[in-house]
DNA sequence: AATGAATGAGGTTTCATTCAT
DNA sequence: CATGAATGAAACCTCATTCAT
């Protein structure tokens, strides 16, 4: 039932926003009422920190299997990386846009939970990019941290844009994206 | 008057989210009483909406100088306009945020008027793309229009996390994208 | 310009009820601004007053001339009054709406300027009655004050329903209006 | 509490109008909140339809057992109904203000679900009469339609003046109004 | 004679939350 | 586990009115 709820929930703050869906819409879209809600949760915050959590999570553990892989060049972990950012968009899209979007209505306290995660997965792709120099994989002259949020940049603004039904599937705009941030679109 | 009111929110709107913000907050914030609001706007989605289409016009409209300035290569172009949203969020920061956070509280009559002006913005550079392409200044096999994506998604993420007042000014930080975006990041 | 805007309001009191219309509402519908109803009129209710206090001191002056006129016998009396009820309905309709229905939205002291000429008019009728039943016209054992009530009813309740374009005119229906006041609808 | 809420609804809403009633009235006058309130109704003008639809079915209901007793002469059954409303007005003045003056305050989609109902009303004292007529009890030349209109103003418009706690009860009023409308006034 | 900026009180409604059952 | 009644604070918005110009 938490989970039913949960599921729903994100549905509904992806369509209409955290601030605009009331307990009354999540409760009512599936049959309850909201002294349930209240049963599972203890406040609409605690629910949206709850998505906020599962998905960074899951995002650092998969980061983290990707990193640890053995055998692995840094371009084809920074590729992996980016081409779970797109799987994840495409499996989990309104989690992701609840993420990105809504991250103001948490407390201070959630914050500073959650932001920590969110900086260290940036800065995992960071230290990528440092070894990618390190061992010659990569330009020397690269400014790794600027890099990795432009990385970030192009494989998160997804959530904008990308329609899983779409033309092109995640695996190749993770190619395309791949493509140019290896290796340029100059000719 | 008006000006003031829509100052002050755009910085509100920033910090708290729209929904999130009073007009209370909002005329508290100057001095003045509901009813002067309502004296210059019709509700609080106009004053969004005014919000909205004072950004993109602005963007727009500074686009289309950088375009149709004679003289340029199209990497000319893509570094300026690049550097151009990376300007605005230095100088707009609150504004972006607002543009590209609080898209979803307007409704769907003026959510048909900005979204077209955000895709006219993306189709213009990906236009710039195809045009370098032709030239021979890019190369021939890229896919003009998830690239456009990624470049917007590199440059626009910056209301993220870029900080005008940080270790490298906006100039600098659209070197480094365009670094990446043109050479790539390959050794 | 102030006999504009009595019209104006009047047509829109009718339509929509004094309360949901505001002086906005009324100024816009004559293309001036706020400050010019305040020029011509103290306050809503004011107005309001104005149109009370024009309807009824109409009435009581048609009905003055009515009974003051020689040689007419009562039924003569009371036909011309029921006639002359249904003509002001008929041209004035709007005026006769707003003064049954928004009497309640008078201060008290308005109400007690109002009241008593309301009652002047069917005392007169009341009157007129006694003077019938006293000449032998009228029927010896009438209960002249509950009976002039009936006969107000009669009259006033037209405005729900009175449509002046419709099949009968109103000099038609203050015909079979008073046929049946005075024969009855017996067999 | 929803029966207790309308009651005093209903008492407000004719002693100071609809509009003029707020929500803060009806909920103070039994000492509950706001939220109270729009527990039990959806809005303020569910409520009024609730009034309406309430007073206007009691009418129909009461008028349809009196048509449907057996043994009645067509005079009979008239005189039931105009005792019938004059009972209604005495017992329930305050629904009966509140039907007669407040109706404009309905939607158009509300109002399309009373105005049947009442022109039923009417209606049926419509056929009454002409069954009265061909049957011989009434005058053959009757205008049945405006006859209607005539014998609903006399009632109805009793809410108006008529106190239950006056000279005459509703039963004396009722035995007047009807030596009027089948016998006439004149001598 | 008319305007337009500003007020402030009050309107209806929403909603997260509590709690006895 | 779940309900349903109730709360109360706060939301957006309206509006009659004032007043300097």
């Amino acid at each position: 039932m938490k989970e039913k709820m949960t599921e729903h929930s994100i549905r509904l703050f992806e369509k209409k926003g955290f601030s605009e869906t009331s307990i009354t819409d999540i409760v009512e879209s599936i049959g309850v009422t909201k002294g349930t809600f209240y049963y599972y949760f203890t406040s609409k915050e605690q629910l949206l920190m709850d998505i906020h959590l599962a998905y960074i999570d899951e995002l650092l553990n998969e980061q983290a299997k990707i990193i640890s892989t053995p055998g692995k060049t840094c371009k084809d972990i920074l590729f992996d990386i980016v081409h779970m950012l797109l799987k994840s968009i495409k499996t989990k899209k309104s989690s992701a846009t609840v993420f990105f979007r809504e991250m103001k209505n948490l407390s201070n306290e959630k914050l500073a939970q959650i932001l920590p995660k969110r900086d260290e997965f940036r800065s995992k792709i960071e230290q990528v990019l440092i070894c990618g120099i390190e061992s010659g994989e990569l330009r020397a002259n690269l400014d790794a941290s600027i890099i990795s949020f432009a990385i970030l940049g192009v494989a998160n603004w997804s959530y904008h844009w990308f329609d899983p039904e779409g033309e092109k599937n995640e695996r190749e705009v993770a190619d395309i994206f791949m493509g140019m941030i290896l290796h340029g679109i100059e000719a």
